[in-house]
DNA sequence: ATTCCATATTCGAATTTTTGAATATTCAAT
DNA sequence: ATTGAATATTCAAAAATTCGAATATGGAAT
């Protein structure tokens, strides 16, 4: 698999994450697979809408889903990724050291003028 | 923050790096700062478009820049979150075990029925 | 001052996303 | 068979995204 086509997969999967509904219901999932009247109780969003955004989660390959009578439940395919990326957005990130920052731009400066100088 | 806008604000970042351009840039810069002319090179998109994806990064909180005499490096802002990001997607994630998301259906269900009585 | 280089911005067209409304499908119960 | 409940799909309009082309800005060197 190409670089390219790791980083389409890749933003297929967070873009397909990339909304707040569908945060939402990644969030419900997190803790346990949920029917789509289950979700629809919780979120005050038309269920047509929330089969569209069950739809596009299933399409990229992060939920799965099984029949229960006439409902239709929802889980996490990985949920480890799911859980990963959630931790990922709420951890609190310290920002970078300026001056760690400034060291690293002086070492990118100097590739850059060798770049230059061997071409 | 309510929970309404703490999702749509995480998805403001998902959004941002869904996009497998941006993701190569992030890739870069998590190694190192890069001016605009260095991604340039590295990337096969145009200026005016990698200058783009650059305001998109930037306006989401996710890089910073600092000028150069004529060049304009740019760096992450929260070098952990991106990196963190980029271990979640690359990470293999085993799927779930059918039974075990079949137990879990099961006290979903439970649960449901519950609340239906109840109301 | 002019020219060159690096970067940003604007504009417009094509494409994609989002959502509600309406409709279809499927299952269960009678 | 018919009805009702749960879910999915289709359609259309609005909004947002994407990207190339052209243009603008700002610094460096002559």
């Amino acid at each position: 698999m190409s670089d390219l086509d790791r980083f389409e997969s890749q933003a297929e999967i967070l873009k397909a994450m990339a909304h707040p509904v569908r945060l939402m219901i990644l969030e419900e999932l997190v803790k346990n697979p949920r029917c789509v009247s289950a979700i629809n109780e919780i979120l005050e969003v038309r269920q047509s809408n929330i089969s569209q955004h069950l739809t596009i989660l299933r399409n990229a390959g992060i939920v799965g889903s099984q029949k229960d009578g006439a409902h239709r439940c929802y889980f996490l395919i990985r949920p480890g990724l799911v859980e990963a990326a959630f931790n990922a957005l709420n951890m609190n990130w310290p920002e970078a050291d300026i001056n760690d920052v400034r060291k690293k731009f002086k070492r990118a400066l100097k590739n850059r003028l060798q770049q230059e100088q061997s071409s």
